[in-house]
DNA sequence: CCAAATTTTGTAACCGGTTACAATTTGATC
DNA sequence: GATCAAATTGTAACCGGTTACAAAATTTGG
């Protein structure tokens, strides 16, 4: 049974009040009297009330809802971040609206322009690297954004993350200081991402004499890092070490060093950057950089609906990682 | 440089024309003069208007927005599930708003709540076990909704999705044919989900003279499925076989007997439930059953947007999911 | 060249809320 | 009981689009 939902004059010709009235009541009911309050609130219910949100949207012009466009959200530390960030906006009754760009900035554009469209009124992007129309809309109907999973100050919109560079640079240091000369280092596409570029920088400047670094690209996903494990391990001298930019690599190579009968620390070192939530679970346990995604989204989600809300200023935020030491590296063993 | 956006009243003044001839330009524009649209396009790009979402959504009664409540996200089924929603939905200008009940029927209905307040159109909720004034709420606004994740074509809403039972009694049988006669299950908490109750039920039908089955309730992620192996292990007389609800749990239980020194599958096999990307490649291969998440995504967002453009009904799909063989399940090997 | 049919354009009435401001009621004080 | 301030309620004007219907312009064709 359908019957028609009642709009707010309704509810005011039944109670006999005014619609000026009941949507005092239906925001918060200041300034309303407790008897007007519960006569209201009954018609509601008896009435089967809600407020239209496209009508309150356009008088208000609010919607609660804010976009986060990401590029992939299966196996990786994006569904831990989304889920921090829908929790945090939940928390005020924020909506959260996803969109996935698949690291491409003209579908990132797109899906923007549908949102836009859609009603969201900030978005939360990821990395600092943009089509240059997204940042002239942004600035233009300026809506706010920052931009995420990075940490760079002087971008043109507020970055909130933690430093790529000086991360991946970090797992470098842990790993020579552990004695290893030869690093291979395995990574996702650089050309979709700014935050892998910035790791491989970051690997980059550890770079020094008497340092062997490969780097070798493949697909973001376990058979990736398989893949691409399996075909080092074929090279003449194999590396005392993989650093892998994502957990998710390193547990393909955690696989093919497994298949290929290698123990893992002994044989060979695994480090990982992410710390998921079973990194601390693999056989040997990996030793990884842990990434504050949870932090992440909650200082996301918060600024954003400051700004909204109290028109308070967005800003950066460093967030810091660190580097969580469990089984999988170990110092190398002196051969040759 | 913020100037203020246009509106249609602009867009008339600055062409010269009324705004229905606007509006008809912005919404495909037939019945238009090709001479009038180019002006119409033009006049907004240089006062970079954008139709108004709240405005439009007013006066259509449309917004063009599912919501999705989903129990979580994280290391889970869900996460593709969720991409190939978005993907189907994006296709037709869709957007997809989301929210994570945590498997918590009342937690679900707040946020069913909140979504409906922001404008969601129609709700695709996970399963068939529901609070009952969600029920009510959808019934008497109307709002087009489907139960996925499950097919149970009695269910009081369309459901899209694969049959749990058969599927885990599937895996029995498979089990079974296998030659074992005493096997363990590892399935995430019964209470949060009629899915693992299903798969639970399937698998307690295979139940028989001579065979041994014991369930273990544990957390849903990798580290329960590690421990809940671990705590079997202990026991006395160990299965020769784990079956498990979920790919990552079986992932869990590989690590464990990993680490306890048993071999997959030679000491004892594991069959896992999903899928997922990296099922194929862990070590040994995760013979697992296959769960079609992207076609239920696709179908879930071709069945609301019909339904919700063109009035077609939504109708129950059942979905098959199928075992994927591969090295992780051997024939029992006799002893005793 | 004019009438009729067709296409293009305009007018104005919605959609369903919020909120500034005015009007009314309540109640405190003398 | 009269006066004035404070609390409550009402009136009506928005918010910015869509669209039914009317009017004007254009095309057709006899």
């Amino acid at each position: 049974m359908t019957r028609p939902v009642g709009k707010i004059r309704d509810v005011a010709k039944a109670t006999g009040l005014s619609i000026a009235t009941v949507s005092r009541v239906m925001n918060g009911g200041k300034n309303v009297s407790p008897n007007t309050r519960d006569k209201v609130l009954a018609a509601c219910k008896q009435l089967n009330y809600l407020p239209n949100p496209a009508a309150r949207a356009l008088s208000t012009s609010r919607s609660k809802t804010v976009a986060a466009i990401i590029p992939t959200i299966e196996h990786s530390i994006f569904a831990k971040y989304i889920a921090s960030i829908e929790h945090s906006l939940a928390q005020r009754g924020y909506s959260l609206v996803i969109a996935i760009s698949h690291g491409d900035l003209d579908e990132e554009l797109a899906a923007a322009q549908k949102l836009l469209g859609m009603g969201a009124e900030a978005f939360i992007l990821s990395g600092a690297d943009h089509h240059p129309d997204l940042l002239d809309l942004f600035t233009q109907r300026g809506v706010p954004h920052v931009y995420s999973s990075i940490w760079q100050p002087a971008s043109a919109a507020p970055s909130i993350g933690y430093d790529n560079t000086a991360l991946a640079r970090a797992a470098m240091d842990y790993l020579t200081g552990h004695g290893h000369h030869h690093i291979a280092v395995l990574h996702g596409p650089l050309t979709e991402s700014d935050r892998t570029r910035d790791r491989q920088a970051g690997a980059q400047a550890a770079q020094r004499d008497g340092l062997t670094l490969d780097f070798h690209e493949t697909s973001l996903d376990v058979a990736g890092g398989k893949a691409a494990t399996r075909a080092l391990l074929q090279s003449a001298n194999r590396p005392s070490a993989i650093f892998c930019f994502s957990d998710v690599l390193a547990l393909g190579a955690l696989f093919a060093l497994s298949e290929a009968g290698l123990r893992v620390p002994e044989d060979v070192s695994v480090m990982g950057f992410d710390n998921l939530d079973w990194s601390g679970e693999t056989a040997p346990a990996l030793t990884t950089i842990n990434l504050p995604a949870t932090r992440m989204g909650a200082e996301v989600g918060t600024q954003l609906m400051d700004h909204l809300d109290n028109g308070t200023p967005l800003g950066p935020v460093r967030l810091d990682g660190a580097i969580v030491e469990r089984a999988s590296v170990a110092p190398v063993t002196r051969r040759g």
